[in-house]
DNA sequence: CATGAATGAGCTTTCATTCAT
DNA sequence: CATGAATGAAAGCTCATTCAT
């Protein structure tokens, strides 16, 4: 697996077409590895939805876990990208940030394929150390910090009502977590209203409740 | 053919030898779901773990599957009947029922082997309708009923500030599911603290922390 | 197996029903082998039909195969008197003889289950020497010297045009085999006028068809 | 996947060898099959004897008994030509077209590996139904056509002295199968003198026997 | 004796992986 | 490089046989 070292700036048709097979095959085995999982998941099948031959995945990974790892550890850099971006602007209001970051999950992750990545990594990750390790340095922590540091300013400013999100950011995405598990049990017999969800979150780690019963 | 004859109140050491085997599969399928998946799981790990023959397992069970699922759902009785003993008292402040609710979670199920079912349904149900419609039905509405109704009440009697958790009660378990996955990832990497994750999670949702607020 | 050395001329009610058990396991058995055949038949189904447990049939047959053997060599016995009965009247004319025997073989073994016995020699006496031997030697080698010496001295009274048949009386059996097979595959696609059948062919041997042709 | 793409008049030395290795299994499942029966036959032997892994048979048969249809339906195929070919020439005296038919059986059937298939029909075809019911079209009800034909011809010109084959063309074929299944069960404990017997049986058949007695 | 739960060898089938073309 | 036929280890399941009760 991996791809040469040497690359000309101008790839040949040939290692185009290459790199097209392999996204192919990435793609595809996501959809395989989602719906399987890993264990049931057949390379015959990721080959044909791909649309090569099974012999040509070997060509660019060195069997199935290698896949797996790839696919996973692969689709997270794009959420990279995001999580940094979005930790520059930390100087927003808590409330934006968390409207902004809500928004962008339900509508980059929940509503998209790449929800099934987080959903492998949950259902696999207990299997696959490398792969829960990668995930927790890359995209826990990183998003554990941006939060925490943006509820401690916040709890500073006064626009929180205490510190517990400094101490515990977790809790700003356990009901995203609850949202994507519950979407992928329960989907077809309660959905979920995660857009409500997420908001009625938001007021209740705002504090913000106080000002509705007041007007009553 | 057959005999069932005379059937005494009293087991014959066969019935009960026969029993504790059935116990013994149950328990032995538990952990080897629990650590390779159902699709990775091999029944003659389970039968030797059972202490039995790879054919005394089809004596209880028609196949895997069913195996699987006798595991999940009877794993479940015991639980239920907690749930609906805490249902019945309901006349509790909502701090004291949510702080029942989470020594009771993770007491009884994070830190037990009962943890691996629930494990088990996450990872799993996607792939087994009839264990999630089951969880859904048995489980999840009971749950989230019960938090419901309490927490109306707890509005209307202006212990919470909003009724946002009477809306959505899975808020109050959505960070019971987040240490549950953690401990199942990243335990080994970072430990949680999932008592004081609990203990923040309750205080946020009474909105507890306004007396801060209100001191500046 | 086998019953045992000391049997009083009254038996007990035990060996009595132990004797019964013996029957329905045999009874049971040729129709479970005759059924699915030798390898496909299943001891659990001879014993639930026959009423009695599994181990049971262990008391009164070594194995599957000493089961099989038993029931086709018993089941020949009775088949043996009556060839032997017909043997002694060997001096009816062969009209007669062919008459009587095309009957028995038709009302006696083609319409009862008597059939099933001869069809699982003929299905598995290829991978049973001993049944085959056993055939051979109890009834096929009586069957074809009764037919032998009939069909010679029926050659020197002038009742059949040539001795073909005292030298192959094979020829006598042929379509009543045919018949039996034919039942067993075809019965339901296209069943046989056996009687026709018989008829047709005892009017062949007899040469009985001259008469038409002088006509001419 | 695939590509169909070319397809040259001249297979591939892969495509050739993969026939190969298909008439290679198809071949040692018949040996198997005719040794043991349907049921007792082991994959594992008939990929022994074809020189093959055991998941080859699976690229070509989708399971053991779709091995053992195309096996039996397949082998039928060249006996259908001549048959069909023999009942082109149905012109010819009764006498010719019985021993020709006679010779043909027992060269080309009786004396060569063909005759398992036969056997495995006889001895299968009643927990084979589509087996025994393409056999009875394809094969039986064409055969039995033919001698009806014939013998209907041959009565009207007064070859034969009755009707009775006409109406019974069964009855040419019965010592045939008498001769195979024989064969089969007795060959070495009587062997039969299959020659003998059918100049026997076409002698009877034809009422021929007068003459010889005449001359006496 | 009779029972039937328990056993485990044995068989079919699947599928990740290899390699000749 | 790409292919896909071939491989064979591995796993689920069956069922003849045993033996404690």
């Amino acid at each position: 697996m991996s791809k040469p070292a040497i690359e000309s700036k101008f790839p040949s048709r040939r290692q185009e077409a290459s790199e097209q097979r392999r996204q192919a095959i990435l793609d595809a085995g996501l959809d395989v590895f989602a719906e399987h999982g890993f264990a049931a998941a057949r390379l015959d099948e990721v080959a044909e939805r791909a649309g090569v031959a099974k012999g040509t995945i070997y060509l660019s990974f060195k069997d199935k876990e290698d896949l797996f790892e790839q696919i996973i550890l692969g689709a997270v850099k794009p959420v990279l990208a995001r999580v940094d971006q979005v930790a520059g602007r930390s100087d927003l209001p808590v409330d934006a940030i968390l409207s902004g970051l809500f928004d962008v999950f339900r509508t980059q992750i929940l509503e998209t394929k790449r929800k099934e990545i987080i959903r492998l990594v949950l259902t696999e990750g207990g299997r696959f150390p490398r792969i829960a390790e990668f995930y927790h340095r890359e995209v826990i922590t990183k998003g554990l910090a941006i939060i925490r540091r943006a509820a401690q300013r916040a709890y500073e400013r006064g626009e929180l009502p205490s510190n517990d999100l400094g101490r515990f950011p977790h809790l700003v995405f356990a009901p995203l977590l609850l949202a994507l598990i519950w979407q992928g049990l329960f989907a077809n017999i309660q959905p979920l209203d995660v857009k409500g969800l997420l908001a009625a979150h938001r007021t209740i780690l705002l504090g913000a409740g106080k000002r509705k019963r007041d007007k009553k």
